[in-house]
DNA sequence: TAGAACCCTATAGCTACTATAGAGTCAAGT
DNA sequence: ACTTGACTCTATAGTAGCTATAGGGTTCTA
């Protein structure tokens, strides 16, 4: 029999935060667990591993939607994996766009890079020009479509 | 003398919704307008280019951050632009950040799903039994290091 | 028995919006 | 003059996936 882990256990093996395991717990991705007597959380092995499988889940960049739905077929072993099959096609589709997509930002930004040179005082900085000339001309696109990110995240 | 445009009218001339517009007034992104007598937005040529500004900005995934800070050198014309250059260039450094990123990502999702070439019951999946694995095996990193999207959004 | 280190819940914050509720305003038609 | 519909106003809550805080309780060690 092995010891049951505390919360704090569980997040160092798993390389998360508590919080971020609470929070799973309220998400329902994890079964709330049992309790000891002055109520702290008590995991086990299988849920060391569950979480484990939902923290490369998100190293994958999958949402927690998705897991959940991987999470289901997990548990429930007789069902056709086909839809395992399906969602993942659909992940990388996603994924696909957005490198699509992030190509052309890049060409449009170092074309806009490469208009300033020489800086000099900003009334006269091409960057800013061709910006506002693009602006006019353009019925801009909205910032992203569908299914996908901005390549801006604070770091942790 | 032009006639001043209603948050409706310089929605449809932007491309964006009126909530967005308060709301970019709300962050100080654009001056309050005047006001009718009513006290609706009156908005003039000035604003419609601004805006147009603005929304070409985020079209090239740049932050609210980033576009202040534009917008700070658009509107100080006299300051040195070198500043300007740099902001793209970080910008630029993201997205090739986000780029490799997701390219390795694809490799990852493409060689889990050839796993799969012929579904049958879950508990004999070979795509959830690998992950399972990799799971193990890994102290899996954070899901996306830095300042980097996901690859998911909704629909707007 | 004190203090440190952990745990608990509840709540607010982050980005860049979007969507609602509930009220007021305006122009056109009768 | 009055009604109808389209527009506008403010304020508030919701989205994803956490992170951070406040204000308490618990457990372990010295």
């Amino acid at each position: 029999m092995s010891r049951s882990l505390s919360i704090g256990e569980l997040a160092s093996r798993t390389q998360c935060q508590s919080e971020t395991i609470r929070y799973y717990e309220r998400e329902g991705l994890l079964p709330s667990p049992a309790r000891s007597a002055g109520n702290y959380r008590q995991y086990d092995s299988a849920q060391v591993e569950r979480l484990s499988f939902i923290r490369h889940c998100r190293s994958l960049d999958m949402t927690l939607d998705e897991i959940r739905a991987l999470l289901k077929f997990r548990d429930a072993p007789s069902r056709n994996c086909a839809e395992v099959s399906a969602l993942l096609d659909e992940h990388v589709r996603h994924v696909a766009d957005r490198i699509t997509q992030l190509r052309g930002l890049q060409r449009q930004l170092r074309q806009l890079r490469g208009l300033c040179a020489n800086p000099g005082n900003t009334d006269r900085c091409g960057i800013l020009k061709e910006m506002t000339r693009a602006a006019r001309r353009e019925g801009h696109a909205p910032p992203a479509v569908g299914h996908v990110h901005g390549p801006h995240r604070r770091a942790r």
